[in-house]
DNA sequence: ATAATTTGGTTTATAAAATAAACTTGTTTA
DNA sequence: TAAACAAGTTTATTTTATAAACCAAATTAT
């Protein structure tokens, strides 16, 4: 009747970020943190729980000298996100 | 960009109740339980603060001499599930 | 030159939430 | 009348979310 939630993404942080990544591929931290308007130690944190679990790489380079962050969305992670759409669905009662 | 999600429905469980009762109009505590498959403790708080918001109002009667607790949405529980639901779609990215 | 500020984060501590286990009250059944 | 059951509630535990404090390097101001 009502599936689970991947508790990963039912997170309103981990979630608006797996949603700027479904549609940019690649982002920086800063970016992220800006358009997600999260603390960088929130981020940081959630970031790192959504990289443990395999729905984001995160590859650490330079932008010059200083240290830059990126993130994209795998494949796992995609699929993730959409499972997790379709289980909203028995949810918000489309039902109608 | 991203709205904040309204804690209150931002739950599995409590998500679960409210999209029950959004159909129903009326249920009865075992029911929702069976539903759900939540456990007596945890439904009893989530009913609870639900209620104390104002999203659902709970009546306490007897059937037969079994207590019976039904529940039912109120219109501000109505507005907020209906709110909820379009502050989703900022994250699930409807803009394919 | 060096002190102060900014950038780009991470780590740690705290507050809030979800959840189940244990308990209560009354009823039905053995 | 003792045991089991129904319908919840209360309490305790575990998880989670979140921000505050911190760190290192680079830039800017004095």
């Amino acid at each position: 009747m009502f599936p689970t939630l991947d508790p990963l993404l039912h997170s309103e942080l981990r979630l608006a970020v797996m949603s700027l990544l479904i549609s940019t591929e690649e982002a920086e931290f800063p970016y992220i943190k800006e358009q997600t308007g999260a603390t960088a130690g929130n981020l940081s944190v959630q970031v790192d729980k959504l990289s443990a679990a395999g729905y984001i790489e995160v590859e650490k380079t330079f932008k010059g000298k200083k240290p830059c962050t990126i993130c994209r969305i795998t494949p796992t992670g995609q699929k993730a996100f959409e499972a997790y759409i379709q289980a909203l669905k028995a949810y918000l009662n489309i039902t109608k």
